[in-house]
RNA sequence: GGGCGCUUAGCUCAGCUGGGAGAGCGCCGCCCUUACAAGGCGGAGGUCGCAGGUUCGAAACCUGCAGCGCCCACCA
C-alpha cells in the first residue's frame, strides 16, 4: 500500500527507528494494521468528503454460495481503483457492498450439504430448510466480506445490503404488485424450460445451448383410412407419445390432399389431424412435423392456432407418465430407445439419421432441460425493453467498450416474456394468494381475506421469484427505494457499473429496464465491461481443470496490493486477463522497489515530513531536475487519461515505467551528488525527490 | 444459421487519431557499488497469421482467406 509508504515516511520523522522502515517491503503487517483503521475511521464512507459531488458504484453482489474467487478479486480491484481515485479527487464517493441470495445456486449448495448428512430437504420441510439456508448465508456471506476486507476493498460497510434484507424484500413485493397492477406481470400456462434435476422452471437465458451429435428419426404415421402414410422427422422420438397432430406448410404441394385428413398415431392409436401451418419449413426433413404441444414451444403455438389438445407425457423428473401407456416409468432417454424399438417392430420406423443440433442444459446443474407446458408467472417485457434500448441509444447510459452495446440491443430487441416463478424454496416468495374459490390476491402485505369474496382461508403461492428479479432492482433498492431516502436522492443514478460481459443479459439489461420503469432514470451512467481472469496459458479457470488460484493465498504470499497491481496491470478494457503467480511476484517486486525509493528519500529529508518538502524548488533547476519534472508531468497526464477511460492497464504500466525506469534508475542516482553536496543543491534535490515520490504514491493509490 | 473478438519477442499481452516495434515474465553475461540481490549494469530475441489494395510511408486503414476463441439461435 503506497499510501502506507507515504504515511510511514511522514511518521518516521527522525529516520532513527530503523524498524519502522525495514529494508524490504513487508505488506502483511502493514495491510493488517491499516485496513481496520481506515474502516473504523470512516475513510471509506462518502461522508469523508461532505461537500463533494456524489460518485457511486454498487457492487455486483457476489452469490452467497461460497467464497470469493479470482474473478471477484479482479472486479473488486477495478471498482476500488475507480472509487479510490474519485475519493481522492474530492467526490463523496460511495462503493456500496453486498451479496445476492442466488436462489437456485444457493439452494443446490445447501442441498448438497444436507445430502452429506443423508437428509433430503423434503424431510426437513420448507421452514426448517430455509432456516438452514440462512445459517449457510451467515457463514458464507461473512466469509466473503472478510475476504473483501483482506483485499483492501474500500467499500462502505455501514451500507452493506443483502438481496433478502427486509428492506429489499419489501421493495421486491412493491415492484411485483405494481407490475401486476399494470398488467406487466401475469400468470399463464405456457411452455417453459424445466430442469428435471432442480425441479423448477428456468428463464430462457438460464438455459445453455450446446451442440450435440444427435439423431433425426423418420417415423411413418398411417392415414386412418388406410390410404398410405405421412413421414415425420424428429430428434426426440419419445415425444411422439404426446403428439396431437401433424403439421405441413399450407403451400406444400406434396401434402395438399393430406391436410384435413386423419392419421393414427403409432404405438398409441390416437387419431390425430393433419393441419396446415405457416410455421412449418417445407425444406426441412420431409416437410411434415409431428406436433407435441406439451413439449415444444413451436408445437404449442401451432396447437393454439388449430385448437389442438396438449398431452403432457412426463413427470417432473422427466420420466414418462401414465399418458405414455406401456412406456410409463421410463426415463426420457430410455424411452427414446424403447419407442424407436417398438416403432421398428411395427414397421413404422423409416430410418434414423445423425443430426447435430443444439440441446439446452440447466445453467446450474447441466441437466438437459425439458420444455414443458406449465402454469407460471411471467413478466411482459415489451413495454419495459423499449425505454431500456432508448436510454443506451441516446447515451444516457454508455457501454465501455462501446461494442457491447450491440449485444445489449440484439437481446432486448428479441426478448420474449420472462418466466419469473421458480419451484424452489430459497428466495422471495411470490406475493400472490389464492382463495378456495380460485380468486387471486396480489398484495404487498399479507392479506387476511379474499378481496373479492371475503374468504378467510388463503393459500400463498408456493413459488419464489427468479433470483435475477431482485438483483435487477439492486441499484435503487440498496439505496432505500421505495422510500425517498437521502441516499437515493444523492447517489442514484449510480456513476458506473463494473461488470463482466457474461451478465449483460441476466443483470445489466434487467437493471436498465426496472431502473427506468420505477425511478424514471437509468441505474448507471456507464457500464464498464471487463474480461475474465484466465490462467497463464489463457485458459479459463475451472475447478475441473485444476487451474484455479485462490486470491487470498496469493495475497498472503505477496500482499493484497501486489495481487491487485498484477490484476489491474493486465486489464485492458474488455480484454480477458491472464494471471500467473510470476505476474503477482512482479507486482510485489515493483512495490518493493517503490518502498525502497521511499526509504531512500526518507533517509535524505533531514527528518522533515514528505508533505512539507514536496513543494517545487525555487532555486534554478538542473537539467536532470527539469527532465524528471517534465517526465512526471507527462506521466500524470497519461495515467490520468488511462484511469478516465477505464484503461487501468495503460495507467499502471505508464506509472510503473516512469517510477522504475526514470525516477529510480536515473533521477535517484543523479540526485546522490547534489544530496551529498549539501546547501542549496541538497535542498533543491530534496524537493524534487519529494515532489516526485509524493505524486507517484498518490497516482498509485487507486490500485495499491 | 446469425453475430463478435483474437492472430505482434520463448510465454501472456500493449501498441488509442498511419512515420521510433514495445512491456511484464522468461533467457544470456558481469556485479552483494550503504535505497532496493524482491536489486544494478549490459545483452540476445520479432519477414507484427497469409494474400492483395489505399498511401510518399501500413503492425495500424480497406478487401479476401486461414486458424483459434466466445456469444446468441423454438428448422422439428
Amino acid at each position: 500500500m503506497s499510501g502506507e509508504a507515504a504515511a510511514e515516511a511522514e511518521t518516521n520523522e527522525t529516520g532513527a527507528e530503523a524498524d519502522a522502515f525495514p529494508k524490504a517491503y513487508e505488506p502483511g503487517p502493514a495491510e493488517a494494521r491499516w485496513y481496520p483503521e481506515w474502516e473504523t475511521s470512516g475513510a471509506f464512507r462518502p461522508e469523508v468528503n461532505p461537500d463533494g459531488d456524489p460518485f457511486s458504484i454498487v457492487i455486483p453482489p457476489p452469490n452467497v454460495t461460497g467464497s470469493l474467487h479470482m474473478g471477484h478479486a479482479f472486479e473488486h480491484a477495478l471498482i476500488d481503483a475507480t472509487v479510490r481515485r474519485k475519493r481522492m479527487q474530492g467526490y463523496a464517493a460511495l462503493w456500496l457492498p453486498g451479496t445476492d441470495h442466488a436462489g437456485i445456486a444457493t439452494q443446490n449448495v445447501v442441498e448438497r450439504e444436507l445430502a452429506k448428512e443423508g437428509v433430503d430437504r423434503h424431510e426437513l420441510g420448507r421452514e426448517a430448510f430455509i432456516e438452514r439456508v440462512w445459517e449457510w448465508k451467515a457463514h458464507s456471506g461473512g466469509t466473503i466480506t472478510q475476504q473483501m476486507r483482506r483485499m483492501g476493498a474500500s467499500c462502505d460497510w455501514s451500507r452493506e445490503r443483502f438481496t433478502m434484507d427486509e428492506g429489499l424484500s419489501h421493495a421486491v413485493r412493491v415492484v411485483f404488485v405494481r407490475l401486476y397492477e399494470e398488467g406487466l406481470i401475469y400468470r399463464a400456462n405456457r411452455i417453459i424450460n424445466w430442469c428435471p434435476r432442480c425441479h423448477t422452471a428456468l428463464s430462457d437465458i438460464e438455459v445453455e445451448h450446446e451442440e450435440v451429435e444427435g439423431e433425426l428419426a423418420r417415423i411413418r404415421y398411417p392415414f386412418a383410412d388406410g390410404s398410405g402414410h405421412v413421414t415425420v422427422a424428429t430428434t426426440r422420438a419419445e415425444t411422439m407419445l404426446g403428439d396431437t397432430a401433424v403439421a405441413v406448410h399450407p403451400e406444400d404441394e406434396r401434402y395438399r390432399d393430406a391436410v384435413g385428413k386423419t392419421l393414427v398415431l403409432p404405438l398409441v392409436g390416437r387419431e390425430i389431424p393433419v393441419v396446415a401451418d405457416e410455421a412449418v419449413d417445407p425444406e426441412f426433413g420431409s416437410g411434415a412435423v409431428k406436433v407435441t404441444p406439451a413439449h415444444d414451444p413451436n408445437d404449442f403455438e401451432i396447437s393454439l392456432r388449430h385448437d389442438l389438445p396438449a398431452v403432457d407425457i412426463f413427470t417432473d423428473e422427466a420420466v414418462v407418465n401414465d399418458n405414455g401407456g406401456r412406456f410409463a416409468g421410463l426415463d426420457r432417454f430410455e424411452a427414446r430407445r424403447a419407442v424407436k424399438e417398438a416403432l421398428a417392430e411395427e414397421g413404422a420406423l423409416e430410418g434414423v439419421d445423425t443430426h447435430t443440433h443444439a440441446v439446452g442444459h440447466c445453467y446450474r446443474c447441466r441437466t438437459v432441460v425439458e420444455p414443458k407446458l406449465s402454469l407460471q408467472w411471467f413478466v411482459k417485457v415489451g413495454p419495459l425493453a423499449g425505454p431500456a434500448i432508448d436510454a443506451v441509444r441516446d447515451d444516457r447510459t454508455q457501454f465501455v467498450p462501446e461494442r457491447w452495446e450491440k449485444l445489449y440491443f440484439d437481446w432486448l430487441e428479441n426478448l420474449r416474456d420472462w418466466c419469473i416463478s421458480r419451484q424452489i424454496w430459497w428466495g422471495h416468495r411470490i406475493p400472490a394468494w389464492y382463495c378456495p374459490d380460485g380468486h387471486v390476491i396480489v398484495s404487498v402485505d399479507d392479506p387476511s381475506e379474499c378481496a373479492e369474496c371475503g374468504a378467510g382461508e388463503l393459500r400463498q403461492d408456493d413459488d419464489v421469484l427468479d433470483t435475477w428479479f431482485s438483483s435487477g432492482l439492486w441499484p435503487f433498492t440498496t439505496l432505500g427505494w421505495p422510500d425517498e431516502t437521502d441516499d437515493l436522492a444523492r447517489f442514484y443514478p449510480t456513476s458506473v457499473l463494473h461488470t463482466g460481459f457474461d451478465i449483460i443479459y441476466f443483470w445489466v439489461a434487467r437493471m436498465m429496464q426496472s431502473g427506468l420503469h420505477f425511478t424514471g432514470d437509468v441505474p448507471f451512467r456507464e457500464v464498464a465491461i471487463h474480461g475474465l481472469v484466465r490462467d497463464a496459458d489463457g485458459r479459463k479457470m475451472s475447478k475441473s481443470f485444476g487451474n484455479v488460484v485462490d486470491p487470498l493465498e496469493l495475497a498472503d504470499r505477496y500482499g493484497a496490493d501486489a495481487l491487485r497491481f498484477a490484476l489491474v496491470r493486465a486489464a485492458s478494457p474488455g480484454q480477458d486477463v491472464p494471471l500467473a503467480e510470476e505476474w503477482v511476484e512482479g507486482g510485489r517486486n515493483f512495490l518493493n522497489k517503490l518502498w525502497n525509493s521511499a526509504r531512500f528519500v526518507g533517509q535524505h529529508l533531514d527528518g522533515r515530513p514528505l508533505g512539507e518538502v514536496a513543494v517545487p524548488p525555487d532555486a534554478d533547476l538542473t537539467l536532470a531536475d527539469r527532465w524528471i519534472v517534465s517526465r512526471l508531468a507527462r506521466t500524470i497526464t497519461v495515467v490520468d487519461a488511462g484511469f478516465e477511460r477505464y484503461d487501468f492497464a495503460e495507467a499502471v504500466r505508464e506509472l510503473q515505467a516512469f517510477t522504475w525506469g526514470e525516477f529510480c534508475d536515473w533521477y535517484i542516482e543523479v540526485s546522490k551528488l547534489p544530496l551529498g553536496a549539501g546547501g542549496a543543491d541538497r535542498e533543491r534535490a530534496q524537493r524534487v525527490l519529494a515532489t516526485a515520490l509524493s505524486a507517484i504514491v498518490r497516482m498509485l493509490h487507486p490500485v495499491a
